[in-house]
RNA sequence: GCCCUCAUCGUCUAUCGGUUAGGACAUGGGAUUCUCAAUCCUAAAAGCGGGGUUCGAUUCCCCGUGGGGGCACCA
């Protein structure tokens, strides 16, 4: 049994899509299933389409999320290979020599200027009505695809295509068949979007006299409101946009796994190793699905919440340096950053939150809720329990949580009160609002001196 | 219009002819907590319709319906 080489294929676009990561995911993970070859390989024959910097961005979004290609253009320690040129742009040379070898097989013929792939069987004129126009129509069998996810599929391929256009340059289905002969792809896993065009690519691998690759077309992602597949302009759409948002790779990974795929049981959360080790193309399910953003940003919440210290400081700390208000102020104390990033990593959904989540912990000039603090002044005497409270406090650990709980719960038990009697309005003074970490946690990483000028400025203005 | 393809809770899905049709996200309720989350418990929620085949169909077949894709000298 020879060694699978499986290829991702995308053009430059500009984009990429979610859709795209999808399929290259796939090609991936069979590769690493079998131990075969992932390539990677770039269509960028449609010249109006490409410039430099749209390269970039289909190396960076495989590289980000962890899809490193055994074989295809050199980027860091990914590419090389010796069936290159991996850029279809770099290899018209190789396009000429398999068009001589169609036309010396008589399986061409020129037609305004065109090269039209000629399909052997009788021939017949018929008026298409649909299309207003006569067509030639040849009698030949139906082309059958055996696909590894969807069956047996019939096509009847009846009509020359064109190969090569007038202005020279050979057209998608030629040059993808040509590649994937040259490079000898043993698997061909792209979206069902490609299985009508399947029967031309069959016809040309035969007239070409060369070994037919399996094919399995995988579902596609359905926009997630509305009408039809997901698009570049559809919220959610494109890789990059994950990237800005601080999500990570591997849940992103994780949750494009499960759209489309499953390990056989009830299991989700899956390290990338075990999703290598089960997945296989058979199990691949045969219906589109729809996009589900709150799925994925639980799947996020999920990886998030068990990051080691570390590595979430690293990763809120870069996208603090993402945002266009930046973070050199908190970077400049790395321990008090810290000490926020991991008082707040059990709380957050995404790092998205962050930056207004931890606001008020990085000035003193934080705003006040207006609304919440009505409601809090409401109830009881919330005055009284802050000069309570700032009369205490000077006799607390401010180094340990729990000593400041014990302290707090020890002034409202004296008072026939309850711990929340002096967290709600606590918190309102030293944050501005109802929602964050622990109260002690934060009185804590504020330290004695702000949380009482905080509290004293409070009740000046309350 | 023609061709290909798909069809289980709102969404992602499990079920290899016999199950109280299971799980997850989202939603409702409850518990817990120091607010908000998280967590735990819990509720509601599905086999598109019609024919077959079979002792028995969500499961196999056909038709219909609905969804998706394709029909270029785009990729």
């Amino acid at each position: 049994m020879s060694q699978v080489r499986v290829r991702f294929a995308p053009s430059p676009t500009g984009f990429f899509h979610i859709g795209s990561a999808r399929t290259a995911l796939f090609n991936w993970l069979y590769a690493r299933h079998t131990g075969g070859v992932f390539i990677l390989r770039i269509e960028d024959t449609d010249k109006e389409r490409n410039s430099a910097q749209f390269y970039n961005v289909i190396y960076d979004a495989l590289t980000w999320l962890g899809l490193n290609w055994d074989e295809g253009p050199k980027v860091g320690s990914c590419g090389g290979g010796s069936f290159g040129p991996y850029l279809q742009s770099e290899r018209a040379d190789i396009y000429r020599q398999y068009l001589e070898k169609l036309k010396a097989a008589g399986r061409t013929y020129e037609k305004d200027g065109a090269v039209y792939f000629k399909l052997l069987g009788d021939r017949s004129e018929v008026f298409d009505d649909h299309r207003k126009k006569t067509v030639t129509k040849v009698k030949v069998a139906p082309t059958v695809i055996d696909d590894l996810i969807r069956g047996r599929v019939e096509r009847l391929e009846d009509e020359d295509f064109v190969i090569v256009r007038s202005d020279g340059n050979p057209v998608f289905h030629f040059v993808n068949v040509v590649d994937d002969i040259a490079m000898q792809i043993t698997h061909v896993i792209r979206g069902e979007d490609h299985l009508s065009n399947t029967s031309k690519h069959v016809e040309l691998f035969k007239a070409f006299g060369a070994p037919v690759p399996q094919f399995a077309h995988i579902p596609l992602i359905l926009k997630q409101a509305g009408p039809g597949k997901m698009s570049k302009r559809d919220q959610g759409a494109l890789i990059e946009e994950y990237q800005k948002r601080g999500y990570l790779p591997e849940a992103l990974v994780n949750f494009l796994t499960l759209l489309g795929w499953n390990p056989g049981d009830d299991r989700e959360k899956m390290p990338i190793a075990e999703i290598i080790r089960l997945f296989d193309l058979p199990g691949v399910n045969q219906s589109n699905a729809r996009f589900d953003d709150k799925k994925l940003a639980h799947m996020n919440m999920v990886y998030l919440l068990e990051q080691p210290a570390d590595r979430f400081v690293r990763l809120a700390r870069s996208y603090f340096e993402s945002q266009p208000a930046g973070a050199p102020a908190l970077l400049a104390e790395p321990d008090y950053f810290r000490a926020v990033l991991l008082l707040c990593q059990p709380k957050i959904k995404g790092l998205e939150e962050l930056p207004g989540y931890t606001a008020y912990l990085f000035t003193e000039d934080y705003a006040t809720d207006a609304k919440v603090k009505e409601k809090v002044m409401a109830k009881g005497d919330p005055k009284a329990r802050l000069n309570e409270l700032i009369a205490v406090l000077p006799g607390f650990d401010f180094t340990s949580d729990t000593a400041i709980e014990e302290g707090i719960k020890a002034l409202a038990a004296r008072n026939g009160l309850g711990f929340g009697d002096y967290q709600s309005v606590a918190r309102l003074a030293v944050s501005g609002t109802n929602v964050g970490p622990s109260i002690t946690g934060l009185f804590r990483i504020l330290t004695r001196e702000r949380v009482l000028k905080r509290l004293e400025r409070f009740l000046a203005s309350a």
